[in-house]
DNA sequence: CCAGACGTTGTT
DNA sequence: GTCTGG
DNA sequence: CCAGACGTTGTT
DNA sequence: GTCTGG
């Protein structure tokens, strides 16, 4: 999972929007750096990481930094610099001496956020004072279907517009007879959210713009392993964007602002299957809501016809049901209920509201003396529940719904 | 002691 | 680098 | 992460 | 199926 997100910014830009967000840069990679811009960014590409700065060696040892750490500390609490640096997408652990092959190049592009809770494997010596921040526009996940046999990528990205901020961790190489450092990075994932479950049952660990969290895990005092750090490395609770993009960003060679951009919405009926369902629901629970019809009587074995007395309640337990599902169906589906059906079940117990029937309904005027015709309110009480809905009966808002509708 | 792994995702 | 298996 | 290649001999 | 390249 997160095998893919997108990038394409110049380093200045994503400068300014974290300096905005409470993020302060001391030091950014130039626009013309090896830095890629890209909406289709893959592992091996030159990514921005954004990190606390120090040493770029010396995660290794590790007994006898308490006093190192106490040095740092009084220079840290408002003096920690923050920096952007470009980084490879894939990360090669410093105690490695040769380029390594391809295969577990690739392998390490995510780091399981369990894997971290035991203190041994390869994270053990960068969890510690390498961990960083991956600037992300958004990320790509494919949902499969059919089995697999059909992938549908779909973008996430933040609600709030601002610049994705993912949990990473990052080191330094220098291999035996090579002249340069390498700089890598992995991103770390945990089990999915609830609103990306039905994606894939992975994502990239989110932390917030500016907040305490992000201070946090940055934190170079933060020497050790502790349940602060860990408990910071959960599924994202914030509000994200989910939707499904071109195909074309399967292929990494391609790149197009396009893989950004939110499919428009699909016109009159959204889903043929779950409209069917929800209007037969809603058309049983109505039935059933109802009084007893003609061909009903007649099988109610005839004792006494003359009574008044139709049925000895008018809530069918069934029609609650069908009422419950109805909701349900409409939630999980995501589709949007018709207006007047809505408006014709109580919200608390799933009632279908038949004034005089199931509900009461009477005209409220909070205005004094009821002098403002306008301020006329329909209120419907479900005779079950007694949960009330209310109606404003005035023209103004109704107006003020076509002119948006127009606009559109 | 040395040699070798150390990783993730997905699919069955 | 550090741990495990042999 | 996905897409695309995966092979040899001999002739131009 | 499995490996490589981006």
């Amino acid at each position: 999972m997160c095998g893919r997100y997108a990038l394409a910014l110049r380093p200045s830009q994503v400068r300014q929007q974290l300096e905005q967000s409470q993020m302060p840069v001391a030091e950014a990679p130039d626009d013309d750096s090896d830095v890629r811009q890209s909406y289709n960014f893959a592992p091996g590409y030159h990514g921005l990481v954004y990190r606390a700065d120090g040493p770029d060696t010396g995660g290794q040892q590790d007994g006898k930094t308490e006093s190192e750490a106490q040095l740092t500390t009084e220079g840290a609490t408002g003096g920690t610099k923050y920096k952007l640096q470009s980084m490879q997408w894939g990360l090669v652990p410093f105690w490695t001496k040769r380029n390594p092959d391809y295969g577990s190049k690739m392998k390490t592009i995510n780091c399981r956020d369990d894997s971290l809770f035991e203190d041994r494997g390869m994270w053990t010596t960068m969890k510690k004072k390498k961990r960083c921040i991956i600037v992300a526009q958004g990320f790509y996940e494919w949902l499969k279907k059919n089995g697999g046999k059909e992938k549908i990528p779909h973008f996430t990205k933040r609600k709030d517009g601002q610049l994705m901020c993912l949990a990473g961790l990052w080191d330094c190489v220098q291999f035996e007879d090579a002249s340069e450092k390498l700089f890598t990075y992995t991103i770390i994932t945990t089990d999915s959210n609830k609103q990306l479950n039905f994606l894939h049952d992975r994502m990239p660990v989110i932390l917030d713009n500016g907040s305490d969290d992000i201070r946090t895990w940055l934190d170079p005092t933060r020497t050790k392993w502790s349940k602060d750090l860990q408990s910071l490395l959960r599924p994202y609770e914030g509000e994200l964007e989910c939707y499904p993009v071109s195909k074309d960003v399967g292929k990494v060679g391609n790149n197009s602002p396009s893989f950004l951009v939110k499919p428009p919405k699909a016109k009159g009926i959204p889903n043929k299957h779950l409209h069917a369902r929800s209007t037969f629901l809603y058309h049983a629970a109505t039935y059933l809501t109802l009084p007893i019809m003609t061909p009903d009587s007649h099988a109610s074995s005839g004792v006494t016809q003359g009574e008044k007395q139709p049925k000895p309640s008018s809530h069918s337990p069934l029609a609650l049901q069908l009422g419950s599902d109805l909701q349900q169906v409409s939630r999980k589906g995501q589709l949007r209920l018709a207006v007047d059906l809505k408006r014709s079940m109580c919200k608390s117990c799933n009632t279908i509201l038949i004034p005089g029937r199931t509900a009461t309904q009477n005209m409220e005027n909070q205005s004094r003396d009821g002098k403002k015709p306008w301020a006329d309110v329909l209120v419907v009480t479900c005779n079950l529940c007694a949960g009330k809905k209310r109606f404003p009966v005035g023209a103004s808002k109704q107006l003020e719904k076509a002119k948006r509708k127009a606009a559109l």
